[in-house]
DNA sequence: CTAATCTCTCTAGCAACTATAGGTTCAAGG
DNA sequence: CCTTGAACCTATAGTTGCTAGAGAGATTAG
């Protein structure tokens, strides 16, 4: 039996998120100790890797709370898995041609930059208009903190 | 003068989030007409436009902030400017890595796919066995919504 | 036995919006 | 002139996937 920091240890997952997950429902509420602490057995550390590989690869949560409740059905078949799969691939490819159409963007920016003053800092003079852009890039698009 | 409507329209931005940016201080409190609505001029148009097109680019709205309070100042230097646009180019590259790297995971998972049962589900398997990947991904990933 | 380290619950916060509710104003048609 | 419907107003809550904090209780090492 596994206290919840030796899971998260385990896992590599921190505490407080794995107490997120079971407030979602993507993992089962555990047996309690005496004193009232979560107590996780092997199938629950199982479960968590499983969910932290999944992120890992980009899966949103709900499409992780599907693959799990098909892995519960195993005689079933995997079409289903597998398109879930497909369709992460697909939106990371989206998402890699959108980056990579940024990339270009930004570095036809910087390269126009002759490090004058803002006055004619090509930077902000892109930024200000559009027209000036060599790519369409008029989709918005996540921040990349 | 334009209508707060009129203005999402011309500058493609939603009326919401012209109301969040001016929450939020990107945007000054424009003038009101008599019956209380927001009124913009060409000003308030360029600067969401400017808004509009960094995000577009992937800056996150604290550089953009950074960077309207640069273009404020033409007389000086657009060596920060240029840092900005540098880092975000950076970021960019990072995440188009980081999402290659994923998207051949992917791609090897899905091609073990033999499209039998759950059981022998390789997608299902992969996701649960860490050991079973062919490339390191260990660091957290946004979601891919 | 005590001190340090977990752990508990609950709440609030992050980015960057989006949506909803319930009300007001405006522009156009009859 | 009046009404209808679209657009506008404020304020609040929800989204995703966590992370951080407060204040209290449990457990374990020495």
């Amino acid at each position: 039996m596994l206290t919840i920091g030796k899971l998260g240890q385990s896992a590599a997952v921190k505490v407080p998120t794995i107490r997120y997950y079971e407030q979602i429902g993507l993992l089962p509420a555990p047996e309690r100790s005496s004193g009232n602490q979560r107590l996780y057995g092997k199938s629950a550390l199982d479960r968590l890797a499983f969910i932290r590989h999944a992120r890992e690869l980009g899966f949103p949560l709900e499409a992780i709370r599907d693959l799990l409740s098909l892995s519960d059905r195993p005689d079933q078949s995997c079409a289903a898995a597998d398109a879930i799969a497909r369709r992460q691939l697909s939106a990371v490819r989206a998402r890699i041609a959108r980056l990579k159409a940024l990339e270009a963007e930004l570095e036809r920016m910087i390269g126009q930059c002759a490090q004058g003053t803002i006055a004619d800092c090509r930077v902000i003079e892109v930024l200000g208009d559009h027209t000036l852009c060599a790519t369409d890039h008029d989709v918005p698009v996540e921040s990349a903190a």
